[in-house]
DNA sequence: GAGCTTAACTAGACAATGTCTAGATCCATA
DNA sequence: TATGGATCTAGACATTGTCTAGTTAAGCTC
């Protein structure tokens, strides 16, 4: 077994996995910097080296988990037309498979707001939401979309965070129980999405 | 000037008052047990004797924004009729007014999730908008309502809670500026809801 | 290669935090 | 008035984030 060298070499990407494996073991009030440090095996100073505090890696772990999103995202979009409400379902899927993860993205008093990867990241998932929901490319007349219009990408955009919130909470397994026996969050969010006839923006 | 006598009398509601008024002025990392404790003069081995720890304390917070949340859409529910949508709009003004309570009510790592107040107070809340904004109080067919019922009432909780999460984080901000100047968050949400068929609802 | 610069890392310190314990205070009831 | 028990203080402890001083070694220049 080769000893630790005492330059780590790619410490960057090896704090950031332990600090998202530690997310995902054992959730988000484990995740400190010491904690992070131990996990990859260097000392509770090292870190500092490539993240100037705590809240600079922990946004650096949430904009890749928007990068992650936009990729699924992406991926579910190329889906359309086979299946029904596309980018919703991924959204949850992605939230169910990375809870931990996915409410750190949203955790703003841990993040640091100002973090340019962070933003980016942020921006891109949100670019890819608002075009596939709503706001056409091709131009919108003058001034800006209408009201109307920004209202029905407001609504798919709410119903599958809003959504997916509740779902990772838990707060859905009433409503799942009263359900038909067998119905799943995804079976749900599609019966949300169907009541709302905003089916072909989603 | 009084001074302080040994024995507060009335430590619980106070260190809830004080806690309420730093998380309102200073934000959710503000809320430590010994900045509390300060802040209702009292020392910091004092809380313990009527919260188990912070977690417990900040449940019972979470526990009165719950109540008062309940409170507001119970009257809003009175409007019916005359203004459109009230109880979505309740749950936004509350979250306006009160931020960093909102957030604290959903932030489950910093939450005793077994606290029996707590779940009181919640269930109260997700009763009231259940039974209002969907599942009718006069009795389902057989076994439970349809999933086309649920999706209903799933959609316009979903929308709303989402709404409300995305419009506190600012996240709806670049919407607005797009929308006819001078549309407010409330409006917006009001376009959103008109545009999702769930009017008879809401 | 040798020497030097500098980035990467360790180790120790510090104030702050949550929780525990021992002891001080004082209210209520007998 | 005594005494039991709830309320509160004060100090201790381990843990945390961040800072500083010093150590190691990688990479460049000559």
């Amino acid at each position: 077994m080769a000893k630790a060298p005492y330059h780590h070499g790619a410490l960057r990407e090896a704090l950031l996995e332990a600090a998202e494996k530690l997310l995902r073991e054992e959730g988000l009030s484990a995740l400190t910097l010491r904690a992070i440090a131990r996990a990859a095996g260097v000392s509770h100073g090292a870190p500092a080296h490539h993240f100037e505090d705590l809240s600079a890696l922990l946004s650096e772990l949430a904009a890749v988990g928007f990068r992650r999103l936009v990729d699924q995202l992406a991926a579910a979009r190329e889906t359309r037309g086979k299946v029904s409400f596309p980018l919703p379902k991924a959204y949850l899927s992605f939230a169910m498979a990375n809870r931990e993860l996915f409410a750190l993205m949203f955790r703003e008093e841990r993040l640091d707001a100002r973090r340019p990867s962070l933003l980016e990241a942020r921006a891109a998932a949100i670019a890819l939401l608002s075009q596939s929901l709503g706001v056409k490319a091709h131009g919108t007349p003058a001034g800006g979309p209408s009201l109307k219009e920004l209202g029905a990408m407001t609504a798919a955009w709410s119903l599958t965070h809003g959504f997916t919130v509740l779902a990772i909470d838990g707060r859905l397994a009433p409503l799942l129980r009263a359900a038909p026996s067998g119905t799943a969050a995804e079976a749900l969010l599609e019966a949300a999405l169907g009541a709302t006839a905003l089916v072909g923006r989603t």
